[in-house]
DNA sequence: GACTCGTGGGG
DNA sequence: TCCCCAAGAGT
């Protein structure tokens, strides 16, 4: 059976496509592979600045694989999804250490790689190398669920397989590279999510929720669950100084390795702050004073953050490796959560309650 | 299969 | 203001 899906879009893509990202010059498998990382779940306009910004600070898998962690993560900083920058760098490592600098052609060993799964690896393949491989993003779920009519919720597995088995049975042998670009952007400049342009689509006479006039139908939206609330105290602990205490986050868990203010249990009451804080950090600290505080959305929950500060001295030592003591400045230069960056950034949210 | 992991844009 | 969701992967 012959299939004119791949021969339209293609034909479209010569013209309308985008050509001209900034991952698409000097095009090596390291360069496509930074993008593809930071593109995951991340929009191309907020990801433009970031990747110019990494790749001249690590403009090869050596130097990345090099470099101190924190200097990675804060060249990641507001991004989101931390775990993308550490594994990056874990990657770059494998490729330096097993691979000899070069990444595999090889579609399971690339997967082998922390951060990089089945679409990812297959986009590496097709856009570096131009091997054939199906991808499956957010803009290939939507145009296929629409041009196939495919009912319900892709975070479905059953659904996610039949996004699969389209995905690779329109998937051309030739012009892979350029194939993979271009349904992408039938699905970011056409096949978008609301209002989409169908009189400028390529295989517009063959979508069925186009014949249908159902085109909002799919892809179907995911249950909706409410949000739990979650509360954290932040301290802003200065001493004679005017530095700041800043610790160093774990490795795994909200803005993992990222550096952030001192947390408290949220359950302790405004006056328990003191004694918890001089006990658990080894300070001796003046009375606190609460700061007007206010919500972050996560994708799970809210966080309400409730800032309060203090003035505080270092009893014996408190200099170990996951505190520090900073200048606001020399803070705002470290891998910061946005939330605290915006803590220490904007005067007014440090108002006195 | 259900959760977790961030931030910003758009309706 | 609130919601969904974006070039997904790991646990």
């Amino acid at each position: 059976m012959t299939d004119s899906f791949a021969p339209a879009l293609l034909n479209w893509f010569d013209e309308h496509g985008r050509h001209n990202l900034p991952w698409h010059h000097n095009r090596t498998a390291y360069r496509v592979w930074v993008s593809e990382i930071m593109l995951q779940q991340t929009q191309v306009a907020t990801v433009i600045p970031y990747y110019q910004a990494f790749m001249h600070r690590f403009p090869d898998v050596h130097s990345l694989a090099l470099a101190p962690t924190d200097d990675v993560l804060s060249h990641w900083s507001g991004l989101g999804y931390y775990a993308r920058a550490r594994n990056l760098q874990k990657a770059a490592q494998a490729v330096v250490k097993e691979h000899n600098g070069e990444f595999p052609r090889d579609q399971q060993q690339l997967e082998a790689l922390s951060g990089i799964g089945r679409s990812t690896a297959a986009a590496i393949l097709a856009q570096s190398y131009d091997i054939k491989a199906a991808i499956l993003d957010g803009n290939v779920k939507r145009v296929l669920a629409r041009y196939h009519a495919i009912t319900g919720w892709p975070g479905q597995t059953a659904v996610l397989q039949k996004l699969w088995q389209f995905a690779e049975q329109h998937t051309p042998n030739d012009r892979i590279r350029d194939y993979t670009q271009a349904i992408m952007d039938l699905g970011a400049l056409v096949c978008t999510r609301s209002r989409p342009s169908c009189e400028r689509c390529p295989v517009q006479q063959t979508c069925l929720a186009y014949a249908n006039n159902e085109t909002t139908l799919y892809p179907g939206s995911k249950p909706k669950k409410t949000k739990p609330e979650k509360t954290t105290w932040m301290l802003i602990l200065e001493d004679s100084e005017g530095r700041i205490l800043l610790q160093r986050r774990p490795p795994s868990g909200i803005w993992g390795g990222l550096w952030s203010l001192p947390e408290l249990d949220p359950a302790l009451g405004e006056d328990e702050l003191q004694q918890a804080c001089e006990q658990q950090l080894g300070l001796s600290c003046g009375d606190p004073q609460r700061i007007s505080g206010f919500r972050h959305t996560f994708s799970h929950y809210h966080l309400h953050i409730q800032p309060a500060r203090m003035s505080a001295e270092p009893k014996n030592r408190v200099a170990d490796d996951n505190h520090r003591w900073l200048h606001r400045d020399q803070a705002l230069s470290l891998g910061l959560p946005a939330p605290i960056r915006t803590l220490l950034t904007d005067p007014e949210q440090t108002t006195l309650l």
